[in-house]
DNA sequence: ATTATATCATAGTGAAATAATATGATAAAG
DNA sequence: CTTTATCATATTATTTCACTATGATATAAT
């Protein structure tokens, strides 16, 4: 059980747009060196946010990204369940899944759970509280952006 | 994030076997039939549980598994590190794990608040918690096994 | 207009993990 | 000494992951 780097990456890009929120477009190119992620990953990443609306487009020379709602208007879950397609533990949750064995199973109720507990937590947290820690720990180089 | 069928299955097994604590001891392809699961596939499961000392084997005719220890005693956290091998849902949290990136690392901490749920609610279940739900549902066979 | 820049889009690839399957050895009961 | 059931390894098919490659499209600046 482990989270895709296309969650991790991504997050951490969101975190990188969400510490220079309200500031200029910026390109992938400097969030790809800076974060150690390779640009054309970082491209399909992008991609996969840009029709959610999170993020905000300039095409073309001068062109970026940037945050396009507030971060803390932004939950872990919504920005999990873009990436990550879909956060579900197992199968057997997913509605669209029929698993023949629901009705008898016992240990739906544990894969339930767990997804509580995990959404619950995802929910809690806004982008805005990791972009604070984002922003203490960079301190030093937040005024020269 | 998935978890795998190794650890689904080997949660149902270990219900099943739970549901019948003190038994007698229980051949793998009744199990497996029972459980709609490759007999192969639960023998590579169970190997993999074996050495743990959580369940007991009879080897030969008439042999088979049965759980060694009362399932009150067994919360799922035990039970999920041993089937999925390492239940942190991603590396930088592993201690031998050097990501260069930690110290400036601001998602680290979301990741280590995920796992702080996850464990809490895996600690706090119960094989025996399952089982009795196991039990109930099961409640109309469970007198003629 | 033309060029430089940066995003957009799809296709392809290598490695690893997953979920089995196959084959045969070993141990114990009857 | 045969049947039964576990033990152990090897192999395979499928899928997922994490990129990589190639080229098209849009826009700002010259
Ligand atoms: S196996 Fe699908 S609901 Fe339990
Ligand atoms: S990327 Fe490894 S600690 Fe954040």
């Amino acid at each position: 059980m482990k989270y895709s780097t296309r969650t991790r990456y991504g997050l951490r890009l969101l975190v990188y747009l969400g510490a220079r929120y309200k500031g200029k477009f910026l390109k992938l190119n400097t969030i790809a060196e800076s974060e150690k992620i390779s640009i054309k990953y970082l491209e399909q990443i992008v991609r996969l946010l840009k029709p959610t609306g999170i993020i905000s487009v300039a095409r073309g020379a001068h062109g970026g990204y940037k945050l396009a709602v507030d971060p803390a208007e932004i939950n872990l879950k919504q920005i999990f369940t873009i990436l990550e397609g879909n956060i579900d533990p197992i199968e057997c949750l997913q509605e669209s899944f029929d698993c023949k064995k629901k009705v008898l199973c016992s240990t739906i109720e544990v894969w339930q759970g767990l997804q509580t507990v995990i959404d619950d937590y995802l929910e809690k947290n806004k982008l805005k509280d990791v972009v604070d820690n984002y922003k203490s720990k960079h301190s030093i180089n937040m005024f020269y952006i």
